[in-house]
DNA sequence: TTAGATAATGCAATGGAAGTGCATTATCCT
DNA sequence: AGGATAATGCACTTCCATTGCATTATCTAA
Protein backbone atom coordinates (compact mmCIF):
# COMPACT_ATOMS: atom_id res chain seq x y z
CA UNK A 1 0.00 0.00 0.00
CA UNK A 2 1.56 3.44 -1.08
CA UNK A 3 2.28 6.13 1.68
CA UNK A 4 -0.60 8.23 0.74
CA UNK A 5 -3.01 5.35 1.11
CA UNK A 6 -2.50 4.63 4.39
CA UNK A 7 -2.67 8.10 5.08
CA UNK A 8 -6.15 8.21 4.29
CA UNK A 9 -6.62 5.01 5.46
CA UNK A 10 -5.79 6.04 9.15
CA UNK A 11 -7.96 9.22 8.99
CA UNK A 12 -10.39 7.07 7.99
CA UNK A 13 -10.55 8.49 4.31
CA UNK A 14 -11.30 5.62 1.56
CA UNK A 15 -8.50 6.07 -0.51
CA UNK A 16 -10.45 6.04 -3.77
CA UNK A 17 -8.71 7.32 -7.25
CA UNK A 18 -9.74 10.52 -6.98
CA UNK A 19 -8.95 11.33 -3.48
CA UNK A 20 -5.26 10.57 -4.23
CA UNK A 21 -5.23 12.97 -6.68
CA UNK A 22 -6.18 15.59 -4.92
CA UNK A 23 -4.26 14.66 -1.79
CA UNK A 24 -1.18 14.43 -4.47
CA UNK A 25 -2.17 18.17 -5.34
CA UNK A 26 -2.51 19.34 -2.37
CA UNK A 27 1.21 18.17 -1.09
CA UNK A 28 2.66 19.39 -4.18
CA UNK A 29 1.83 22.77 -3.70
CA UNK A 30 4.06 24.53 -1.00
CA UNK A 31 0.81 27.34 -1.13
CA UNK A 32 -2.67 26.77 0.07
CA UNK A 33 -4.95 26.57 -2.56
CA UNK A 34 -8.52 27.10 -3.85
CA UNK A 35 -11.26 24.68 -4.82
CA UNK A 36 -11.07 25.95 -8.05
CA UNK A 37 -7.06 25.65 -8.28
CA UNK A 38 -7.78 22.08 -7.46
CA UNK A 39 -10.23 22.09 -10.43
CA UNK A 40 -7.45 23.42 -13.07
CA UNK A 41 -4.90 21.09 -12.02
CA UNK A 42 -7.17 18.38 -12.65
CA UNK A 43 -9.37 18.91 -16.10
CA UNK A 44 -10.47 15.33 -15.47
CA UNK A 45 -12.62 15.66 -12.56
CA UNK A 46 -15.68 17.35 -11.58
CA UNK A 47 -15.73 20.07 -9.19
CA UNK A 48 -18.78 18.22 -7.19
CA UNK A 49 -16.45 15.51 -6.51
CA UNK A 50 -13.89 17.75 -5.64
CA UNK A 51 -15.90 20.03 -3.43
CA UNK A 52 -17.05 16.90 -1.86
CA UNK A 53 -13.84 15.40 -1.03
CA UNK A 54 -12.15 18.31 0.57
CA UNK A 55 -15.36 18.27 2.43
CA UNK A 56 -14.23 14.96 3.34
CA UNK A 57 -10.44 15.61 4.28
CA UNK A 58 -11.75 18.91 6.52
CA UNK A 59 -13.53 16.83 8.16
CA UNK A 60 -10.95 13.76 8.81
CA UNK A 61 -8.62 16.20 10.02
CA UNK A 62 -6.45 16.17 6.55
CA UNK A 63 -6.97 19.48 5.36
CA UNK A 64 -7.41 22.73 7.05
CA UNK A 65 -9.30 25.65 5.67
CA UNK A 66 -7.75 28.94 5.66
CA UNK A 67 -10.08 32.77 5.32
CA UNK A 68 -7.87 35.07 3.65
CA UNK A 69 -9.94 37.68 3.52
CA UNK A 70 -10.29 37.30 -0.24
CA UNK A 71 -14.14 35.47 0.69
CA UNK A 72 -11.98 32.59 -1.20
CA UNK A 73 -11.35 29.14 0.99
CA UNK A 74 -8.35 28.18 0.56
CA UNK A 75 -6.88 25.17 2.31
CA UNK A 76 -3.73 23.25 3.21
CA UNK A 77 -2.76 19.89 4.29
CA UNK A 78 -2.95 19.76 8.02
CA UNK A 79 -0.42 17.81 10.65
CA UNK A 80 -0.29 14.40 10.81
CA UNK A 81 -1.51 14.90 14.19
CA UNK A 82 -4.39 16.23 13.42
CA UNK A 83 -7.80 14.26 13.45
CA UNK A 84 -11.64 14.24 13.14
CA UNK A 85 -12.22 15.42 16.47
CA UNK A 86 -9.92 18.25 16.34
CA UNK A 87 -7.24 20.14 14.08
CA UNK A 88 -4.13 20.99 15.84
CA UNK A 89 -2.38 22.79 13.50
CA UNK A 90 -3.18 26.30 15.19
CA UNK A 91 -0.84 28.89 13.14
CA UNK A 92 -0.44 31.62 11.49
CA UNK A 93 -1.68 32.23 7.46
CA UNK A 94 0.06 34.88 5.59
CA UNK A 95 -2.09 36.31 2.49
CA UNK A 96 0.22 38.47 0.03
CA UNK A 97 -1.81 41.16 -1.68
CA UNK A 98 0.62 41.44 -4.40
CA UNK A 99 1.11 38.13 -5.53
CA UNK A 100 -2.05 36.65 -4.15
CA UNK A 101 -0.78 33.48 -2.35
CA UNK A 102 -1.75 32.55 0.51
CA UNK A 103 1.22 30.60 3.03
CA UNK A 104 0.69 28.54 6.13
CA UNK A 105 3.49 29.79 8.42
CA UNK A 106 3.60 26.63 10.43
CA UNK A 107 6.43 27.72 12.41
CA UNK A 108 4.39 30.70 13.84
CA UNK A 109 1.80 29.67 16.36
CA UNK A 110 -1.34 31.28 17.16
CA UNK A 111 -0.71 33.08 20.48
CA UNK A 112 -2.75 32.51 23.88
CA UNK A 113 -5.87 34.33 24.50
CA UNK A 114 -8.47 35.10 26.43
CA UNK A 115 -12.08 35.69 25.44
CA UNK A 116 -14.85 37.17 27.82
CA UNK A 117 -16.42 34.71 30.18
CA UNK A 118 -18.83 32.19 29.40
CA UNK A 119 -17.50 32.27 25.86
CA UNK A 120 -16.58 28.70 24.34
CA UNK A 121 -13.97 28.74 21.77
CA UNK A 122 -14.23 25.92 19.26
CA UNK A 123 -11.90 27.48 15.56
CA UNK A 124 -9.25 30.15 15.41
CA UNK A 125 -8.38 32.04 12.67
CA UNK A 126 -5.38 34.27 12.57
CA UNK A 127 -4.68 35.75 9.05
CA UNK A 128 -2.57 38.77 8.54
CA UNK A 129 -2.17 40.02 4.53
CA UNK A 130 -0.26 42.72 3.64
CA UNK A 131 3.16 41.35 0.85
CA UNK A 132 5.18 38.86 0.83
CA UNK A 133 8.79 38.52 1.13
CA UNK A 134 9.50 37.27 -2.74
CA UNK A 135 7.01 40.55 -3.39
CA UNK A 136 9.22 42.91 -1.22
CA UNK A 137 12.15 42.07 -3.22
CA UNK A 138 11.34 43.81 -6.39
CA UNK B 1 -26.15 69.88 12.00
CA UNK B 2 -27.25 66.31 13.66
CA UNK B 3 -24.57 64.25 15.22
CA UNK B 4 -24.35 61.63 12.69
CA UNK B 5 -24.30 64.37 9.95
CA UNK B 6 -20.91 66.06 11.39
CA UNK B 7 -19.32 62.12 11.87
CA UNK B 8 -19.57 61.59 7.93
CA UNK B 9 -18.53 65.11 7.21
CA UNK B 10 -15.59 64.32 9.67
CA UNK B 11 -14.38 61.44 7.82
CA UNK B 12 -14.80 63.24 4.46
CA UNK B 13 -18.05 61.45 3.66
CA UNK B 14 -21.16 63.66 2.43
CA UNK B 15 -23.96 63.08 4.28
CA UNK B 16 -26.77 61.58 1.81
CA UNK B 17 -29.96 60.59 3.37
CA UNK B 18 -29.59 56.73 2.51
CA UNK B 19 -25.74 56.86 4.05
CA UNK B 20 -27.19 58.90 7.41
CA UNK B 21 -29.93 55.22 7.57
CA UNK B 22 -27.20 53.36 6.89
CA UNK B 23 -25.07 54.77 9.63
CA UNK B 24 -28.20 54.49 11.62
CA UNK B 25 -28.93 50.93 11.26
CA UNK B 26 -25.16 50.04 11.92
CA UNK B 27 -25.27 52.09 15.27
CA UNK B 28 -28.87 50.05 16.16
CA UNK B 29 -26.95 46.50 15.97
CA UNK B 30 -25.09 45.49 18.40
CA UNK B 31 -23.67 43.09 16.38
CA UNK B 32 -21.96 43.11 12.78
CA UNK B 33 -23.78 42.59 10.09
CA UNK B 34 -24.10 41.73 6.71
CA UNK B 35 -25.46 43.59 3.43
CA UNK B 36 -28.31 41.16 3.07
CA UNK B 37 -29.26 42.37 6.89
CA UNK B 38 -28.64 45.66 6.07
CA UNK B 39 -30.95 45.52 2.72
CA UNK B 40 -33.33 43.50 4.57
CA UNK B 41 -33.59 46.43 7.33
CA UNK B 42 -34.07 48.93 4.63
CA UNK B 43 -36.45 47.68 2.17
CA UNK B 44 -36.45 50.87 0.25
CA UNK B 45 -32.27 51.18 -0.40
CA UNK B 46 -31.17 49.51 -3.79
CA UNK B 47 -28.63 46.92 -2.63
CA UNK B 48 -26.02 48.77 -5.09
CA UNK B 49 -26.26 51.56 -3.40
CA UNK B 50 -25.79 49.81 -0.01
CA UNK B 51 -22.89 48.09 -1.21
CA UNK B 52 -21.23 50.81 -2.44
CA UNK B 53 -22.10 53.17 0.57
CA UNK B 54 -20.41 50.55 2.71
CA UNK B 55 -17.72 50.55 0.49
CA UNK B 56 -17.10 54.07 1.31
CA UNK B 57 -17.69 53.56 4.90
CA UNK B 58 -14.97 51.14 4.74
CA UNK B 59 -12.63 53.34 2.62
CA UNK B 60 -13.07 56.52 5.25
CA UNK B 61 -12.63 54.78 8.18
CA UNK B 62 -16.58 54.29 9.28
CA UNK B 63 -17.22 50.83 9.29
CA UNK B 64 -14.79 47.61 8.87
CA UNK B 65 -15.10 44.42 7.25
CA UNK B 66 -15.18 41.40 9.40
CA UNK B 67 -14.27 37.86 7.57
CA UNK B 68 -15.59 35.42 10.26
CA UNK B 69 -15.47 32.39 8.35
CA UNK B 70 -19.26 31.78 7.08
CA UNK B 71 -18.08 33.47 3.70
CA UNK B 72 -20.14 36.33 4.16
CA UNK B 73 -18.49 39.64 5.33
CA UNK B 74 -19.52 41.58 8.00
CA UNK B 75 -19.44 44.97 8.99
CA UNK B 76 -19.62 47.35 12.09
CA UNK B 77 -18.76 50.58 12.97
CA UNK B 78 -15.28 51.60 13.36
CA UNK B 79 -13.64 53.58 16.82
CA UNK B 80 -13.99 57.57 16.28
CA UNK B 81 -10.12 57.65 15.80
CA UNK B 82 -10.13 55.32 12.97
CA UNK B 83 -9.81 57.53 9.56
CA UNK B 84 -8.85 56.76 5.33
CA UNK B 85 -5.36 56.02 6.11
CA UNK B 86 -5.42 53.65 8.95
CA UNK B 87 -7.76 51.38 10.90
CA UNK B 88 -6.88 51.28 14.31
CA UNK B 89 -9.73 49.50 16.02
CA UNK B 90 -7.52 45.79 16.20
CA UNK B 91 -9.56 43.79 18.65
CA UNK B 92 -10.78 40.25 18.45
CA UNK B 93 -14.06 39.24 16.47
CA UNK B 94 -16.59 36.51 18.00
CA UNK B 95 -18.96 34.38 15.61
CA UNK B 96 -21.08 32.05 17.09
CA UNK B 97 -22.04 29.11 15.63
CA UNK B 98 -25.76 28.68 17.59
CA UNK B 99 -27.30 31.86 17.05
CA UNK B 100 -24.75 33.10 14.05
CA UNK B 101 -24.01 36.32 15.77
CA UNK B 102 -20.80 37.43 15.21
CA UNK B 103 -19.80 40.21 17.87
CA UNK B 104 -16.71 43.08 17.74
CA UNK B 105 -14.36 42.29 21.19
CA UNK B 106 -13.34 45.83 20.96
CA UNK B 107 -11.99 44.81 25.15
CA UNK B 108 -10.19 42.22 23.89
CA UNK B 109 -7.02 43.19 21.30
CA UNK B 110 -5.35 41.44 19.02
CA UNK B 111 -1.64 40.02 20.48
CA UNK B 112 1.65 41.12 19.42
CA UNK B 113 3.06 38.54 16.71
CA UNK B 114 6.00 38.34 14.69
CA UNK B 115 6.26 37.63 11.29
CA UNK B 116 9.08 36.40 9.18
CA UNK B 117 11.89 38.97 8.16
CA UNK B 118 11.04 40.83 4.69
CA UNK B 119 7.09 40.18 5.22
CA UNK B 120 5.15 43.55 4.90
CA UNK B 121 2.11 43.57 7.95
CA UNK B 122 -1.15 45.67 6.50
CA UNK B 123 -3.91 44.04 7.56
CA UNK B 124 -4.86 41.35 10.26
CA UNK B 125 -8.27 39.46 10.85
CA UNK B 126 -8.36 37.37 14.16
CA UNK B 127 -11.58 35.52 14.46
CA UNK B 128 -12.30 33.40 17.30
CA UNK B 129 -15.73 31.09 16.38
CA UNK B 130 -17.85 28.68 19.10
CA UNK B 131 -20.35 29.30 21.25
CA UNK B 132 -21.38 32.45 22.85
CA UNK B 133 -22.14 33.26 26.07
CA UNK B 134 -25.71 33.49 25.38
CA UNK B 135 -26.17 29.80 23.47
CA UNK B 136 -23.92 29.20 26.51
CA UNK B 137 -26.26 29.12 28.69
CA UNK B 138 -29.62 27.18 27.05
C1' DT C 1 -16.15 -15.03 -4.81
C1' DT C 2 -19.97 -12.82 -5.22
C1' DA C 3 -24.17 -10.28 -3.84
C1' DG C 4 -25.95 -6.59 -1.45
C1' DA C 5 -25.24 -2.57 1.30
C1' DT C 6 -23.09 1.55 1.36
C1' DA C 7 -20.31 5.20 -0.28
C1' DA C 8 -18.38 7.98 -4.09
C1' DT C 9 -18.95 10.21 -8.40
C1' DG C 10 -20.85 13.02 -12.29
C1' DC C 11 -24.26 15.89 -14.15
C1' DA C 12 -27.53 19.45 -13.92
C1' DA C 13 -29.33 22.99 -11.58
C1' DT C 14 -29.89 26.50 -7.93
C1' DG C 15 -28.71 30.11 -4.63
C1' DG C 16 -26.33 33.92 -2.92
C1' DA C 17 -23.09 37.35 -2.73
C1' DA C 18 -20.03 40.46 -5.15
C1' DG C 19 -19.21 43.50 -8.61
C1' DT C 20 -19.81 46.63 -13.14
C1' DG C 21 -21.83 49.92 -16.78
C1' DC C 22 -24.69 53.37 -17.66
C1' DA C 23 -28.37 56.61 -17.48
C1' DT C 24 -30.65 59.53 -14.11
C1' DT C 25 -30.88 62.35 -10.11
C1' DA C 26 -29.14 64.74 -6.13
C1' DT C 27 -25.64 67.59 -3.88
C1' DC C 28 -22.43 71.10 -3.26
C1' DC C 29 -19.75 75.08 -4.37
C1' DT C 30 -19.08 79.25 -6.78
C1' DA D 1 -29.20 79.89 -9.67
C1' DG D 2 -25.93 77.05 -12.65
C1' DG D 3 -22.71 73.77 -13.60
C1' DA D 4 -19.36 70.33 -12.03
C1' DT D 5 -19.21 66.35 -9.54
C1' DA D 6 -20.89 62.68 -6.83
C1' DA D 7 -24.61 59.42 -5.54
C1' DT D 8 -28.28 56.45 -6.78
C1' DG D 9 -31.11 52.85 -9.15
C1' DC D 10 -31.67 49.41 -12.51
C1' DA D 11 -30.15 45.70 -15.29
C1' DC D 12 -26.76 42.43 -15.84
C1' DT D 13 -22.79 39.50 -15.15
C1' DT D 14 -19.64 36.55 -12.76
C1' DC D 15 -18.05 33.45 -9.54
C1' DC D 16 -18.12 30.31 -5.86
C1' DA D 17 -20.76 27.32 -2.90
C1' DT D 18 -24.11 23.87 -2.47
C1' DT D 19 -27.82 20.35 -3.39
C1' DG D 20 -30.68 16.40 -5.64
C1' DC D 21 -30.59 12.55 -8.02
C1' DA D 22 -29.20 8.88 -10.94
C1' DT D 23 -25.15 6.04 -11.81
C1' DT D 24 -21.03 3.68 -10.65
C1' DA D 25 -17.46 2.01 -7.63
C1' DT D 26 -15.99 0.00 -3.26
C1' DC D 27 -16.11 -2.84 0.65
C1' DT D 28 -17.75 -6.48 3.63
C1' DA D 29 -19.78 -10.46 5.11
C1' DA D 30 -22.02 -14.59 3.82
MN1 LIG E 1 -2.22 26.40 7.54
MN1 LIG F 1 -14.91 44.86 15.16
ZN1 LIG G 1 3.58 37.96 -2.76
ZN1 LIG H 1 -24.72 32.52 20.12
Amino acid sequence: MKEVESILHDKNVRPTAMRLLVYQILSENKNAISLTDIENQLKTADRTTLYRTIKTFEEQGIVHPIEDGTGITKYALCAAYCNADKHKDLHLHFHCKVCEETTCLTEYSIPQISIPEGYITEDINFTVSGVCKKCNQG
